[in-house]
DNA sequence: TAAAAATACTCCATAGGTATTTTAT
DNA sequence: ATAAAATACCTATGGAGTATTTTTA
């Protein structure tokens, strides 16, 4: 089985129209016929219904799309991977992050970007954002990454990925209904929280108290030590949380969360990768480029 | 890309010989090479560091075969979704099954076996075993779901699936080293359980008064409401859970979660499929074999 | 010298093209 | 009559084979 042929079977599929799907494929019409008669009979299965007003899928044709499409996706990851080691790099990299960017989003990123390169040495140091400058100014760091607030003069800054926590229930509970909230009445809610100590009620602590809201007023009815635990929960319960945009992407997409909206309170932070001008190469490119993408998953 | 390409170098990798992969995959060595160097310009990558001794996975190798295995997972699961519907049935499908199964077991089942048949109608009815074997002879019902205890003359069993509750722990936390327990110790567990009127809890109580214990001797830390946030919840604490094996397949192969013996105590179930002699064909040997393939996910 | 991988070449299956026919309204 | 899919037929790429050479211990 070809990956293309696939492809050519979701465009099909999607445009319900084969010419389409040939302009779309830049192949020809019956290289497409070809393409789903192959499928057809290599599963024994008919995948579109061929009517009067055009085609539509069968059942077969639907579990086809399904799968076609989370097997396609397992390609573009792939393709991804190998395009990163296709030019492996060597070498050191010295990285300054600000506390936050050190503590909450650097060691996940580290690891993955140290357990695909093997020549590659990466060492971090953390700091304020005027540290870092100083760091970088002076040569002891090749790489910064700093909360994207302050700009230096004589420094370059690239935007590296925003997070952004929201408030997220199940979508069919007793807030099915439910789109915003004003910070306020978040006290009445019943919240899963992070266990004390954690770096994430810490943050989540912090926001809050810029509304004049302790931890202490909000309904917290479980603390769990996960995020994963979390996410759980509230998918089973109706319970609401607070978690990174992030962490609940899939969810949101398959329609098993949704968030809701704090109408007064936005609680975002941006991260930015910080260089001396015309030093964005080699090493320090490749790094940039890697948290930018491993962020997303 | 052809996924009998990446069985080639899935073969090869696991062999680190190109020869015995040619073996393995019933083509010539020549092809093995071909196939590997495809992928290695493809990509722009060495797959393989083709030493004095033999041939070891470079780091991109390594990264394809975590890729290739779970690609090539999926083209089975493909392939196994489109064999089901290759020779689609209709027809009615009128099943008995036990109170447990008709609770526990079914409905999961039920659910996606309708949704991937159109021309299917089934119909279910619950009823001890006595009710079910009657039924069956009666005409009244086309096959049963029974617990696999009594077999009654005159009637064909055929095994459909085990599901055994087990004592489970996360491998790295306190009880690291916890292989076995006796039933009496286990009130000395902190345990994660299901909310009480859980059918679940309701299991776990009855296996576990057959033992002398009764739930309230249990130390229970926390009531969870489904089975998925038991799993993440004991992933992260030092706590146990009583789960079905079926529940927690992956986190085991994966070492996410170990299972804790519990040496004078069995919580396994059996279940079967009854019906009348010769007549296991058809609608009922479908749903029979989706049955039990269901239950492997 | 031996064992394994790479190379050279030949062959054929099949994906793709163009031209045309069939189908359904 | 028309628009879309299917069929027929041709071409050429590339996957597979056999025979052979290269590599390296």
């Amino acid at each position: 089985m070809d990956d293309f042929r696939l492809k050519v079977f979701v465009s099909a599929a999607k445009n319900l129209n084969f010419s389409k799907c040939a302009e779309e494929m830049n192949i020809s019409q019956p290289a497409v016929s070809k393409h789903i008669n192959e499928l057809e009979n290599g599963f024994g299965v008919s995948l579109f219904n061929r009517s009067y007003n055009g085609v539509s899928l069968t059942k077969a044709g639907e579990i086809l799309l399904t799968h076609a499409e989370r097997l396609l996706q397992g390609y573009r990851e792939l393709e991804y991977e190998m395009g990163l080691m296709a030019n492996a790099v060597k070498g050191n990299l010295r990285i300054g992050a600000s506390t936050t960017a050190a503590q909450y989003l650097m060691p996940r990123i580290l690891a993955g970007f140290i357990g695909r390169f093997d020549g590659v040495a990466v060492s971090m140091k953390s700091g304020n954002s005027e540290n870092i400058e100083k760091w970088l100014s002076d040569g002891a760091i090749d790489l910064g990454i700093v909360e994207n607030t302050t700009r230096k003069a004589g420094l370059h800054y690239e935007h590296l990925l925003s997070d952004e926590l929201v408030l997220t229930v199940k979508p069919d509970g007793r807030f099915r209904n439910l789109e915003s909230i004003t910070a306020e009445r978040l006290k009445e809610l019943p919240m899963a929280l992070r266990e004390s100590g954690s770096g994430t009620r810490e943050i989540i602590a912090a926001y809050l108290s810029g509304q004049g809201i302790g931890i202490q007023d909000l309904d917290v009815i479980i603390e769990l030590d996960s995020t994963e635990a979390i996410k759980s929960f509230i998918m089973e319960s109706d319970c609401a949380a607070i978690v990174s945009v992030i962490a609940i992407r899939d969810e949101i997409r398959d329609g098993k969360l949704k968030i809701v909206d704090i109408g007064d309170m936005e609680m975002e932070r941006e991260f930015a990768s910080v260089f001396r001008p015309g030093e964005m190469t080699g090493l320090r490119e490749k790094f940039h480029l890697f948290a930018k993408h491993f962020a997303r998953d």
